[in-house]
DNA sequence: TCTGGGGTCCTAGGACCC
DNA sequence: TCTGGGGTCCTAGGACCC
């Protein structure tokens, strides 16, 4: 048997965060909705069965809300970042060997514990969940694809109690038999569409696919998965955060954007956050690319798609450096009259790539030092941490924000902000 | 008339994930 | 009227070099 690898992941993670602190949420539909309050991001079951679709905005469901008493609530990342830090701490206990996968998701190494690793597996639940008052689901397979498919059988089917287990060849068959060709991690609807052409319907048909008509229909990606269903394991437990490539800041606009004027503001501000988390996470930028486009959504309004890219040199993560560099990018990707083009742009980001660390950071040969800057922006920042974000910004950002982020059902930030925990009256 | 070939690097775009 | 945001990886194709 190979070595056994658990997938944990907490179910409807953020609607389990808000109900740990809020009981009356029990037992009643709720939905978290996305970042500026446009679509369902996390759903409890009783939601799920009024029939609520992941990202599926709030304004197809109003009336579901209504009818039933749904419960809607802003995301509150602040909170489920430290909930899910508090997770990953209960289950390091139960292996020396495991990687943070997502917010809500971890793969744990169960090698080392003999024919104890079921047992390792369903304590691990246990443990978490009266640790923190996050239920969770357990896959144990010898993969990390095999995992998460153990994972999802585990939640949809109360008969495994929970945790599933793929390294009995009879439950894996018996599933893999019966789940979609679709649920498998990493065939997404492209590749679903290709396969059930050449019909394959069943995670099972998936795994019995010759390896050169994997490679036919996908890329060395399909390949790949189709070996980890065979239970050869091709993707390892990766312990080591790698260092970031990317960071980006993108928002839907609260009203489209019709100016030039409009489009350099919101630029503005999102150049001024991304600066902000460079800072944050210590790194420097190369390069920086700004996008704006129209709603795509929208079956008759005239669309428009613009984007420029530009390095950074020196590279920085200075606010007025990536305030003038993104701007430039508007200037250059900015089509026809600046009162207004004829688009209504409804989303605009700044995107940053070539990160490194900022102590690593190359010198130029004619660069000089700017020693007021970075003592600037730690004042800026220091401030803005103090006081809330936005109280002091650049001028350019304009003081009428109307892509300014919505979280109007927002719960309080109950483990992290001294003002917003609960308190018992006794 | 015949008009190289092989290598690297970079970028844009697609696909997928949570 | 209102439709998320932030990531990763892979491939194809162009530019460039010798």
């Amino acid at each position: 048997m190979p070595d056994p690898i658990a997938l944990i992941d907490c179910n409807n993670f953020y609607v389990s965060c808000e109900r740990v602190f809020d009981p009356k949420l029990i037992g009643v539909p709720v939905v978290v909705l996305s970042n500026n309050d446009g679509c369902a991001v996390a759903r409890s079951e009783e939601a799920k069965v009024l029939g609520i679709k992941m990202a599926q905005p709030l304004f197809q469901f109003r009336d579901k809300v209504r009818d039933h008493g749904i419960r809607v609530m802003s995301s509150n990342y602040t909170l489920y970042g430290d909930m899910s830090r508090r997770v990953v701490d209960a289950v390091g206990q139960f292996s020396p060997s495991f990687e943070v996968y997502s917010i809500d998701e971890t793969f744990v190494d169960l090698s080392g514990f003999g024919d104890r690793y079921l047992k390792q597996a369903s304590d691990m639940r246990s443990t978490v969940r009266e640790l923190t008052g996050i239920p969770t689901c357990v896959g144990v397979a010898p993969t990390k694809t095999l995992a998460k498919l153990a994972n999802y059988a585990a939640k949809k089917n109360p008969i495994f109690g929970g945790v599933c287990d793929f390294t009995d060849a009879r439950v894996a068959d018996w599933c893999m038999a019966r789940i979609a060709v679709g649920e498998v991690w990493g065939v997404g609807a492209a590749t679903e569409g290709k396969l059930r052409n050449i019909g394959i319907e069943t995670v099972s048909q998936l795994r019995d696919l010759p390896m050169s008509l994997a490679r036919k229909v996908g890329t060395v990606v399909l390949e790949r998965i189709v070996a980890e269903l065979q239970g050869v394991r091709c993707l390892d437990i990766e312990e080591v955060v790698p260092q970031r490539k990317g960071m980006a800041v993108t928002r839907s606009a609260g009203e489209p954007m019709r100016t030039f004027d409009a489009v350099m503001q919101a630029v503005t501000a999102h150049a001024t956050q991304a600066a902000y988390k460079l800072r944050q996470h210590g790194l420097v930028a190369g390069q920086v690319t700004v996008f704006f486009h129209t709603s795509p959504f929208s079956k008759t309004a005239p669309q428009h798609s613009a984007s420029r890219t530009i390095h950074l040199k020196p590279m920085t993560n200075n606010t007025f450096d990536m305030i003038h560099a993104a701007s430039l990018c508007v200037q250059k990707a900015w089509k026809g009259d600046r009162r207004g083009n004829g688009y209504a742009y409804a989303k605009a980001g700044v995107i940053l790539d070539d990160l490194i660390r900022e102590a690593d950071t190359p010198q130029l040969l004619f660069e000089f030092e700017r020693p007021r800057d970075a003592r600037l922006m730690t004042a800026l920042d220091a401030v803005n941490d103090r006081f809330g974000k936005k109280k002091i910004v650049v001028a350019s950002e304009g003081f009428h924000r109307p892509f300014e982020v919505k979280a109007e059902m927002r719960s309080p930030r109950y483990t992290t902000r001294i003002s917003e925990v609960p308190v018992i009256k006794a």
